[in-house]
DNA sequence: ACAAAAGTGTTAACCGTACACCCATGA
DNA sequence: TCATGGGTGTACGGTTAACACTTTTGT
């Protein structure tokens, strides 16, 4: 990083902010969590969870706390995205943007928290119009995510902390947007020895039941290797 | 973005840079270009070529026009990799840095310019300590550049239009520093149809001489499927 | 007994990898 | 003729993809 010969005031000027796409399950289908603007500018469109950063606080530790703040969610970890950096790309002001994506548990956000946020989940496939370039946002966040979802075992955060095959397979179907064979499916499952069988079984999905997995992630971490 | 509660005053503070991690070839080893530093603050040590954005330019534009005003470098397509934004990551200033990354013909860049700009190439093996993270910056790119060039047609700029097979597997060999098989390499590229064989060959390697190659880009924007 | 979801194996195609010799040429 | 680098094919193992029936249990 080196001084160009702009001045500092020309520099100060632009403003740097986080925006967060936070994805969540439910219905067998990805959501998007979005919250409608109380203020000016855009006032009543909806948008991502976004907001300036602090001068005193890492980029990283901003989309946190933004998250918090605008959401009431805490301790999501957090990937970095893209930086988007266009002049125009906020109506009124010079803003930078970096972009972080997560994918939560939804019943972690509760109906209130939501009202009081004034907050709503999407369907992926129903994303309103968003304000200023979010929609971009969005379909990169997917794009990388369905591509790392199928390499890392990031999605486990939006299932319980037991669940069964059934249910992580439809997960994957509905995260993935197309049917996976169950055969298969299971078999790459198996070969995961961090996917760790449990003695019980969850009985409301039908009258047999279905094992409840575990994902452990200790475990996990000494293997290294994910493929589904 | 949403505005946060936090004071115009304290955002302004946040200077928004650029860094470029620019590679080249040469001796079948991967190079990196840096550059001394004329000026405080870190005066003579090593760095990427990096500047502050203006506030009439996008991301993507600042990163050209400070590559090319460091460097004389034009025209080159560059990739942003991550944003850095940790509050110390440099010493006097609150600055978030995006990090670009291309790989460039190496003789494309002129001893002259070399000079005239302060810059140097080291191999990547080599590369010195730099100023604030930018060492992290190179890491990464390089571990990203190394990943996409495998699935992407990224290389083809560090060699001249028309190339051998054993230029181009010597060029792969260079930056994933390992070796590949002759043949395994050869039937991989043969099945890419937009890599193709002209009449002429390169004799100045050898006494036989090697058939030269052209890589065809429109026809690759059809296939779109690259692998070595 | 039947409906509804859970669970289970095999085969064929494909891809990655390992491996060794002949060819063309100028000196 | 020999030294040098260019060029070629095959066999094995692992991975992916396609495919259909049996099991359990509550009603």
């Amino acid at each position: 990083m080196i001084k160009s010969n702009r001045t500092e005031q020309t520099i100060q000027q632009i403003k740097v902010s986080v925006d967060c796409i936070i994805f969540g399950f439910n219905d067998n289908k990805l959501e998007l969590l979005l919250i409608k603007k109380k203020d000016e500018p855009e006032k009543g469109k909806w948008s991502l969870i976004g907001g300036f950063v602090g001068f005193d606080e890492d980029l990283d530790e901003a989309a946190n706390r933004i998250l918090s703040d605008l959401s009431g969610l805490q301790d999501i970890y957090m990937e970095q995205i893209k930086t988007f950096g266009k002049v125009n790309r906020c109506s009124f002001d010079r803003v930078i943007s970096s972009t972080y994506s997560a994918m939560i548990l939804k019943s972690s956000y509760t109906e209130d928290q939501i009202e009081k946020y004034n907050a709503q989940w999407f369907p992926i496939t129903e994303v309103p119009e968003l304000i200023f370039d979010h929609n971009d946002m969005v379909d990169i966040a997917i794009k990388r995510m369905r591509r790392r979802v199928r390499n890392f075992p990031i999605a486990f955060n939006l299932l319980p902390s037991k669940f069964t095959l059934p249910q992580l397979q439809a997960l994957y179907e509905g995260i993935l947007d197309e049917t996976l064979d169950k055969r298969n499916f299971r078999r790459k499952v198996s070969q995961m020895n961090y996917l760790v069988k449990l003695e019980e079984k969850d009985m409301t999905e039908s009258r047999r039941g279905a094992f409840l997995y575990r994902f452990d992630e200790a475990w996990y971490k000494k293997e290294k290797h994910f493929n589904l």
